[in-house]
DNA sequence: CCGTATCCTTAACGATACTG
DNA sequence: CAGTATCGTTAAGGATACGG
């Protein structure tokens, strides 16, 4: 009994991803987008397109070498594009694809979530700071 | 010309949160809950209350010591909730409070929409990657 | 201007062993 | 069962200097 031929017109990349498992290649995905720096790029792009030197203005406190390294790892999900123009100096733009204006929808809701509540929170803390001496 | 009091009738904690700012607060809370693993406890519990070993096992990979140190934090920020029942052998249930269940229900629908998109962004880094060698 | 390369420091993590 | 304690390892991060 041999494994019948698939029907192969797409290149079954069709699963189901689960990020609840330890070795889905969703969670790497989520981390990016989640990740410190990522979800600060993407709200920021949500805001319109940044040149590099102006988005590590508007994202407070990131280093060269990390907004690099997050631009590259969301432009190869592909949430981010990277328009370069020739000139001089060169000018190197950064905007969402319309998957990441979706992800940047989502995140932009959890921040403000928090937000909102932070003064209820930093009550929370203190309360349970000094239940645990 | 001294700074006017305050109109003190609430503990002027009321404050404008802002992610972008190197020193806000709501940084942390932001890295707490978008953390590598605050994320999997909260949208595990947003299928409902869970036992400290039964969460463990329900978020694949994770260790004791990380899933005991996530939940703290959760808890101190007033997202989570724990019950313990003193019996023998001991019985500590998880659950998310109100606050918990609103960040929860963001959090799940951001894995949703990376789970549902896996296959195309597996597709994009794998042509990021042909370009990049 | 837009990064990469290097070096170094810190913080996150995991495995294991052990306690109330 | 539900964790804490300790230790060693790995990954993330920052500062600086330099190249395209």
């Amino acid at each position: 009994m041999s494994v019948p031929d698939l029907p192969e017109s797409e290149p079954s990349l069709d699963f189901a991803a689960d990020v609840f498992e330890r070795a889905c290649p969703s969670r790497e995905v989520i981390h990016t987008v989640t990740g410190r720096w990522g979800t600060l790029a993407l709200v920021a792009l949500g805001e319109g397109p940044y040149r590099f030197s102006a988005l590590r203005r508007r994202v407070d406190g990131v280093s060269e070498r990390m907004l690099s390294q997050t631009l590259q790892q969301l432009e190869r999900d592909g949430f981010v594009h990277r328009d370069v123009q020739e000139t001089i100096p060169p000018k190197v733009e950064y905007t969402l694809t319309a998957r990441g204006v979706q992800v940047a929808a989502q995140l932009q809701s959890l921040i403000d979530l928090v937000e909102a509540q932070m003064p209820d929170i930093l009550t929370d803390q203190a309360a349970y700071d000094a239940r645990h001496p």
